[in-house]
DNA sequence: GTCTATACCCGGATAGAC
DNA sequence: GTCTATCCGGGTATAGAC
């Protein structure tokens, strides 16, 4: 029976502090010019011990990205409790994230040059980032679960809405001078035109080309 | 008065000759694998001699991109003199391309992850590469260029078609195993929605419409 | 201007002793 | 789990041959 919450153990607590360490450093310095010997120092530990708790510096970003993502879930749950409509969760989902995002615009900029090679272990895109990737499009697509949205719609529109959302983080990343503004007109431009496209697509005359652009996506092989 | 294509210094040849090892050993080890001690064996130069050429092995790297745009511009030139039809000239445009990069998945993969830093100095969105990139956009421009289509939905869906065109070549590029088809697949699925929206657009009675379009994406500082 | 050779720094990553 | 020592490769520097 492994501990749970509480009560972390030694090890534990060290490898809290690298990462600790390693986010402060990437944060204010950017990932490129913060060394591994910089982490370990500010951490007062060697090299070495760095290294066993963290196979490489891309674990690190790693270990980020996995925060970020538990933080931005459970903020989402919380707000979005007193909320039904499609259009403000998918705006609060959205904000919340840029939110959370929007100091570590240098953090992020390692994140989506260093994990773009799916061949790479620590890729945006390989296996062992599919699970959080999954967590993130799951997330796009329940802001639109609803008893009047088919299954099907919501599966495309979740993870089309989860495409755009890259889509605009990269834009935030991007521009380091006017990332956050375009950001924020780039989440209202997305909802608004949420809002126009999801009640054309929930009509029982739609079915047709539901089932089209489901079809299309799938021949595609687009997720 | 420089000397034109012909002649080329032996300067020049020794250029192009580490060029040439380089991409060889990017296209078959990877640019991770390749080391610039490799590069220069394999060009049988030392390594400073590489280094007097190219600054950096990402230097080698840009070089092949300018190539690739380079070769892009000149098969698509002539193809494109036997054809008026922009949603053919799209067509033939991006098949183009992937016929250039169908066989250099690894290198791409190296100039996606290294060149996505803007405030690297070879970035793609960075001003070294600005040039490069304006060339390929105006390509895509060019593609609408007809008497009937007004000159702001050519710029509109020039860069719409191009950021489309990243879309596709970022599919071809992750997926190893099925890449190439799926980019197959979505170069049909572009030119055929392009086939669908463009006479929409171009009606008269769209004329509102696309100042609409036009404000949005301008304000939204898209491009 | 073209090139060799070599020594060096730096930083990611590893090995092995304790 | 932690440290020290080491490897490896990108990149720089320099001195000198032709």
């Amino acid at each position: 029976m492994p501990t749970p919450s509480p009560s972390p153990s030694k090890g534990e607590l060290t490898r809290q502090r690298i990462l600790d360490a390693a986010l402060l450093l990437f944060r204010t310095r950017g990932f490129a010019a913060t060394t591994m010997r910089d982490i370990a120092q500010v951490s007062e530990l060697s090299l070495g011990a760095a290294y066993h708790y963290f196979p490489s510096k891309e674990a690190l970003l790693l270990a980020y990205y996995e925060n970020v993502e538990e933080r931005h879930e459970k903020a989402t749950r919380d707000r979005w409790e007193t909320l039904s409509c499609p259009l403000e969760k998918l705006d609060v989902l959205l904000r919340l994230k840029l939110d959370l995002l929007r100091r570590d615009r240098k953090l992020l900029l390692a994140l989506l040059s260093t994990l773009s090679d799916p061949s790479h272990p620590t890729s945006v895109f390989a296996k062992e980032t599919t699970e959080l990737r999954n967590r993130s499009v799951a997330q796009f697509q329940s802001v639109f679960a609803a008893k009047d949205v088919p299954i099907e719609l919501q599966e495309l529109l979740g993870r089309a809405a989860w495409l755009a959302h890259l889509g605009i983080f990269m834009v935030f990343v991007q521009d380091e001078a006017n990332g956050e503004l375009r950001a924020r007109k780039l989440i209202r431009a997305l909802t608004q035109a949420t809002g126009w496209a999801l009640p054309l697509l929930k009509l029982k005359a739609s079915t047709i080309l539901r089932r089209k652009l489901v079809a299309v996506v799938a021949d595609l092989g687009l997720f």
